[in-house]
DNA sequence: TCGCTAATGAATATTCTGTTCGTTTCCGAT
DNA sequence: ATCGGAAACGAACAGAATATTCATTAGCGA
């Protein structure tokens, strides 16, 4: 890839970041994240059709990273057996969304939040489905993977507000309230 | 409070419900809500500064109305002990959710579901702190209330996009797995 | 009945978005 | 080092929606 689109492309995600991290998503003009990265009108236009588009590709980026070792062994998970395996799964993800946490608390503290999540839940639904049990209980299993993917991204929310605990705590905070049943 | 003050906040809280049967947030205009409410522009705009604040307003009136009778009586509430009212207390709440079922669909299904959201879990909050047991455990208990809180709005945005359970079976869902600890 | 307040809506200003296009700059392949 | 193509540039423009102004009309309630 051309080295002045790469460029570009980080130009615009450090300036929209930096922006998340003033002021609220939908508050954010086209034009000062242009003004902020510091390019022209036009150029952006190139990259992105418009602000949502932005935000979408930037939660792709992170999640690329924060995922991408995890889900190409999407296979071998079985975690309905192994006690651990989901616990250092979880602490490992949990690592890696600390390293973007910058990132992560702009984006969250605004509307843009509900694209976050939505795109998280996306993720974590793979990761959780062999996660549940096979018996079928009085709960409905729709029910409960939402539950679980809804329980740890809120988890998260909370964490990155809130910064005082390791990721190893949190694991445990998580895995002590939703699962065991 | 004059009359015709009151008519037209109504008309206003009227379209804009109908609306958002029919489409999300983002995509209703300022116009529209003034044409479908049959009401001058000047006038919308002396009752609203913008969009943004009458979906406000609009979450306010509802909760207001879903919560009236639940939080008065607060001072009586006591979950810990008595192992039915928390049931019945939720029960409650989500029979007239289920009235509203029809336009708070079109709010949850944009960005405007993340002020929907957020309105929801203050009211939960109040209403959830008596829930947690006095008892300190190893999970901190803001971990715990807020784990209670979001898993309940959530379960209540899977129901609202999944019309396919009672008030009953879903408050028993929740509550099967959520408390217990 | 009368004074006050709300509603009206056309006109206008403003703000932001998204596109166009001729020009300039820069990359990388040869 | 050169050259063709691709990217960046930015002023200018069109269009959509928001928000304000103001003179006029209608309705409330004391």
């Amino acid at each position: 890839m051309d080295r002045r689109q790469k460029k570009t492309r980080q130009a615009v995600y450090d300036a929209f970041t930096r922006l998340l991290e003033k002021k609220s998503y939908s508050n954010i003009t086209v034009q000062e994240i242009i003004d902020e990265a510091d390019i022209g009108r036009s150029t952006f236009y190139t990259h992105f059709e418009t602000k949502d588009e932005l935000l979408r590709a930037l939660c792709t980026e992170i999640f690329e990273h924060v995922f991408s070792e995890d889900l190409e062994k999407e296979q071998t998970h079985d975690f309905s057996h192994s006690g651990g395996a989901l616990d250092s799964e979880i602490t490992h993800i949990l690592y890696h969304l600390q390293d973007s946490r910058r990132y992560i608390k702009g984006i969250l503290s605004s509307e843009s939040g509900e694209l976050f999540m939505r795109f998280f839940k996306e993720y974590l639904e793979r990761l959780f489905e062999g996660a549940l049990s096979e018996k079928t209980s009085e709960i409905p299993r729709e029910y409960l993977l939402n539950h679980m993917v809804c329980d740890f991204a809120e988890t998260v929310r909370w964490w990155m507000r809130n910064d005082s605990y390791s990721p190893e705590e949190v694991s445990h905070f998580f895995l002590a309230t939703t699962l065991s049943r």
